[in-house]
DNA sequence: TATTATTCCGATAACGGAGTCCGAAATCCG
DNA sequence: CGGATTTCGGACTCCGTTATCGGAATAATA
């Protein structure tokens, strides 16, 4: 039942994705993200607090405020925003919760692991959110 | 925080691999493995229940009783002991929760991450119990 | 009778998800 | 200029689910 990446950081995504796709510096409020992505406000505001801590997102008080991507979309890379949101130290550490597993004595299963983590970490790392708000344009795939 | 496999899965992996290291067909107490592995005995007697309920493990109750394997350890495969402790639904699904997401429109990550899918999946299907626990016992890995 | 699995009925804690409330800043309008 | 409005910021609480663990009664076997 559980998926690899948390609702919270599924969040993030999309809602950066969704931010991505507008003219940049256009203050957007979180409010109006909520309703486009069909989530809960108030934890889409948490969420993107700790993006704009990070300085991923930057935000403005007051009316026409609201949150914008802090640098060029193609700056972003999907994985910084996992990891602002859910933590760095997802899916590391032996994968069947061996005490003395590590590069001197691995368990069985070590380096097939260590290569799978990689290919994941890939995934997110050499993605950039202006690169698939491209393709998510060109597909005309909707984010709710 | 979270890893791949839930701890449900990974006592029944190290229980399995215990008892795959034993002489076949002895019955070992669930009291012992327990506390060889150092975890919670009623825990683990759960998570045995559901191995011997689908037929990975037989038990036996009474004096000199316990669990042992129910086939050979070459035929039962890391991913069957997943699959009855955990179900076999994990990870599957977007990578983003998009909602249109499949194969006629893809996400942009989804052959990427359909690939990593099949390596994990391989990890798990391709590795049987007895070719871990000779592993194990070469290497002198403890499960504890 | 002693031993051991099986079963049921929980308790507890952790976590993810969502909501409330108030404060601070920026802007708008009278 | 000053208050009202809009919006983020942050702390706090709450709820439902799942993970983890425990107790006690039952059943089967030696």
């Amino acid at each position: 039942m559980s998926s690899l990446l948390s609702k919270s950081s599924i969040y993030a995504l999309r809602a950066s994705l969704y931010m991505a796709t507008l003219p940049p510096d256009e203050y957007v409020p979180v409010h109006d993200i909520a309703e486009k992505l069909g989530i809960s406000f108030h934890f889409l505001a948490k969420i993107l607090q700790a993006l704009t801590h990070r300085g991923i997102l930057k935000s403005f008080r007051g009316p026409h405020g609201g949150v914008a991507l802090a640098r060029p979309a193609d700056d972003v890379s999907l994985n910084e925003l996992i990891e602002a949101v859910d933590g760095q130290q997802r899916f590391e550490g032996c994968l069947m919760g061996l005490p003395g597993c590590g590069v001197e004595k691995p368990c069985p299963l070590h380096e097939q692991w260590e290569k799978t983590q990689a290919s994941i970490s890939a995934i997110f790392t050499c993605s950039t959110l202006g690169e698939q708000a491209r393709r998510i344009k060109e597909l005309d795939l909707r984010l709710h």
